[in-house]
DNA sequence: CAAAGCAGCTTTGATGTCAAAGGTAAATGG
DNA sequence: CCATTTACCTTTGACATCAAAGCTGCTTTG
């Protein structure tokens, strides 16, 4: 199997991780891609998909398309249509940057804000509820082992 | 700001990570959807969305459609195309129940075993990097706090 | 300053995914 | 038994995503 490359006893318990956690992965994204929208932008054509451009957006500030695509993980194209359709409903703001008209600023639009705001919480809400009972330093290992797994598959790509 | 002072030292580190992992998550799924497919299965038209369809068939032995469908967190429309697909080639055996015709079992093509495997093992070679220097508690944490979110958003959606 | 090259975004055509509808087989129940 | 309901899968039509090509404006170079 894939997990039995090795057999020491050392990784027996790594192994088992492991085979959990590529059974886990799958699931939570579907689970992630289900997360419901409020009603209130329901009529805004707001979807789950969504919802991660504009976390970006509320947490760094206005931001270019390619940087945008960067930071999700995404092709330019999708980002480039998702901004076009969403700016054309008044959810966000694309602007010309005026020091490069190349350039395009993409900002969340302020009277929408504070209803974006509101959509994100309850998202992060699971993740305060799992983390909140842990000690300190156990939350830095759990981000840290994620963030290593993320530069690990970086890194696995370029083979 | 990361490193200012702590007004609440209760809840100030749960908010650091809490913002960590939002940002983070869209990140890693996308990466994840990038691993790259061995020349040996790229004849077979195997890609990387492929991959963890057939971690279920290679971990959990055959299963039906719907069956797959629920463990992946995906369509069952979805399923039945990728199965119909792969059947077509030779990497799945698809075949109806006898006992109800109604459904079928799906399972890995024997003679494709081995190649499956072997695409499976760098995927889980990157969780083994992150986690063999772990202590065996610290991965237990690791593991549970994941499962522990995935069930966060689960009951997130029920509202 | 003109020409060539580059950077950032959008458009286009092809593919992946899904919800809803359709088809067939088992279970229920009168 | 036949009729109805339910379960499982597939087909279909609509939409999301991406790679490649196209467009525009900045930058470099002679």
């Amino acid at each position: 199997m894939a997990g039995s490359v090795r057999r020491e006893a050392e990784t027996d318990g790594v192994d088992t991780a492991v085979r959990e956690l590529l059974l886990l992965m799958p699931r939570m994204v579907g689970r992630v891609k289900r997360i419901p929208v409020p009603e209130a932008l329901e009529s805004l054509s707001l979807a789950p998909r969504h919802l991660s451009l504009l976390a970006c957006l509320l947490f760094d500030g206005p931001l270019t398309v390619n940087d945008l695509a960067a930071r999700l993980e995404v092709a330019p194209t999708t980002v480039s249509l998702m901004v076009g359709d969403l700016s054309g409903k008044g959810v966000l703001d694309r602007r010309e940057d005026p020091a490069d008209r190349r350039r395009r600023i993409v900002a969340i639009a302020p009277n929408q804000h504070e209803a974006i705001a509101a959509w994100l919480a309850p998202g992060a809400q699971a993740w305060r509820r799992v983390l909140t009972p842990l000690e300190p330093e156990q939350r830095r290992l759990f981000v840290d082992t994620l963030l290593a797994y993320e530069a690990a598959v970086a890194e696995e790509r370029e083979r």
